[in-house]
DNA sequence: AGACGCTTGTGAAAAGCTTCACAAGAAAGT
DNA sequence: ACTTTCTTGTGAAGCTTTTCACAAGCGTCT
């Protein structure tokens, strides 16, 4: 699987060092980026500029992504001053929701919408993904609503299981669920 | 994969109808559910209310874990205010920070602790996991402290990889990557 | 009781992923 | 030029996960 790969000054970088980093074997690193092309120099590693460079196209960072939130509130504050989302090529393009009072506040430069607006805001500002930090009960007539407006893809935050066409990624953060997965860890190692 | 199952009013439920909710296949979801005992009933499905029981204890939820949260930031504020916290069996017992500003304020019946007292809450407070909602840069020294005051698993919301002992389970959850694997999955449909 | 419609549990086959192992290329020193 | 030291890229082997397929069990209806 493809892992994050950070900075260390070096000029170059072999796949013994990304394995380090990344937790996993020299090997996997070197199978992973063997998909993309050959770019490494033998005896030397690979030029950690050009593995920037690669990595930027692969993941598709070689272009601004206009992301529009949906839900203005704590998850969507906490992700909105996120520092580096700007940095990494996201652009939030706008804050949408369905909160009267919370409407026309200002976030930055950034002004809250009104949740009916989502459709329209979609198609003008020409958005590609949609970050849904709705409460659980919001989130598949959102969802459906996002995709119709012609969304690519969602990062989802609430604790359900959303239902989209097959040809639309959705990736979930879910709290309880990580948490489960480390009670699950835990538990299994004291009864094996 | 283990999947969240989510109540439905039956009285049974098939594998079927749980892999349409889980997003996987019926066989994978009986694959799953048999490595934990057969208690499933042929011709009729799997017991709602014994499956709960029955995934309540796999995942260890039939217990209480008291949970450490360290960093009162936004990212800290949305997860303590996370209504199903408590309901799922976790208890968050101390909010740490290490800002001076914070120390001292109230967080529900919670009052924010200084970052100092991190290990002797963890042994006093006899805490599981903790929960690290602190700048990348203070990760990794938070995670080590926090293992050797005795604490079992760590969910990471820092974006970077920790590295602690191997039996210690880690769950990452990290914004930016996840919007990269979309950004990812998106840009490969579009050049096969 | 017997036939029928469903659904589980589980071997076996298929597919996917990870590790191993090593030829081949690249720099640096002699 | 030759040897040494690294390190990649990749076929093959090994391992894990997923899917397939079907006997066997359960309830219902006649």
């Amino acid at each position: 699987m493809l892992e994050l790969i950070q900075d260390d000054g070096g000029v170059t970088v072999s796949s013994e060092q990304l394995a380090r980093r990344g937790h996993t074997t020299a090997a996997q690193v070197r199978k992973d980026l063997s998909h993309f092309g050959s770019f490494g120099k033998r005896g030397l590693g690979y030029s950690v500029d050009e593995l920037k460079d690669r990595l930027r196209i692969i993941l598709g960072l070689d272009r601004v992504w206009r992301v529009i939130l949906i839900g203005a509130g704590r998850i969507g504050s906490a992700l909105f001053e996120y520092p580096d989302f700007k940095k990494r090529g996201y652009d939030c393009v706008a804050v949408v929701d369905s909160d009267p009072a919370k409407i026309g506040e200002k976030w930055g430069e950034r002004v809250i919408r009104p949740a009916e607006e989502l459709e329209s805001l979609i198609k003008e500002l020409r958005a590609t993904l949609v970050i849904l930090a709705v409460p659980a009960s919001a989130a598949q007539l959102v969802a459906e609503r996002s995709v119709n407006a012609g969304v690519r893809g969602i990062l989802n935050f609430a604790p359900v299981q959303i239902q989209v066409p097959e040809d639309i990624p959705v990736e979930n953060v879910n709290l309880v669920m990580e948490l489960e997965a480390l009670s699950f860890q835990i538990t299994r190692a004291l009864t094996p």
